[in-house]
DNA sequence: CCGCTATTGCTAACGATTATCATTACCGTA
DNA sequence: TACGGTAATGATAATCGTTAGCAATAGCGG
């Protein structure tokens, strides 16, 4: 069982809202998506477990799941926001976006994570998600241009 | 004379585009505001010096103007993007965001600015703009819930 | 088991962005 | 300086993602 779940469970038992058949659902089909994942695309996979899911609940579950500081939406460079999954198998990961070719490299900088942390403190924060996107064009769109 | 205009010339003559009017006033609009700036204001601004421009110009040349680096767009919490200058008087900075409140604080590290430079490199990419944004709850907001 | 009220499904409405297309104007060339 | 090919524009319809509204349903505490 999901560690998530039970985080989930506890957010929304905290915030007075109801852990409903299709929040979870919905949050299942999330967390067992690796990839960045659409509305869109979660909504077709949570119909096909339960035909009478409807798009606008997708939408309020991952509302949902945002605010519980467990899913992220990134936008990159065009289109609907893909979400990820902010805790979880996997480390957090950066992303690295290539405007030209659209290729999207995935990282992880300890140091970086490490000093996100230390500045949020400074500030006073307490920080729940964080996205760092580098854009830029890769080595073999640059060879390209030659 | 704004140096980010000869920059946008430049790149606008290699992609074998056109230095229009309506472009250039655009560009000038959106250089000299300081602030985040989502399109409508923009379009609203270019539209007391040029009240025959459409919004669909201004959303071309906001498209035009990222894609040669010198425009990021930035989607916070909700509602439409907002769009900052990647370079100019100012130093670039990043973007602390309670979910709570709303607020949004800058803050720049030139350690991480660093560290994002470096790890570029070693994946060959050639940056042309970032963002870094964290999501928490500040502490105001924190002493609330108590 | 009851009752309060959050949640759902349906769908119309909304706001932001893009596509279409006839007209205009940039800019290399002669 | 005038010409001509074609990118850009303005106006607006169309599209896309998302939200609002509302009657019906279903968590969950008592």
């Amino acid at each position: 069982m999901d560690v998530r779940l039970e985080q989930l469970r506890e957010y929304i038992g905290e915030s007075g809202l109801r852990f409903s058949r299709q929040r979870e659902l919905v949050a299942e089909e999330f967390f067992a998506s690796s990839e960045h994942v659409r509305v869109d695309e979660l909504w077709r996979r949570a119909h096909e477990r339960d035909d009478k899911i409807s798009q606008a609940t997708v939408y309020r579950a991952m509302k949902v799941l945002c605010e519980a500081g467990l899913a992220l939406p990134l936008h990159f460079l065009e289109g609907a926001p893909v979400y990820e999954p902010t805790a979880g198998p996997g480390l957090h990961h950066d992303h690295m976006i290539c405007t030209h070719c659209r290729e999207i490299v995935e990282f992880v900088d300890p140091m970086i994570e490490a000093l996100q942390d230390k500045i949020a403190e400074s500030y006073g924060f307490k920080i729940t998600a964080h996205k760092m996107e580098l854009y830029g064009v890769c080595s073999e769109c640059r060879e390209e241009k030659d």
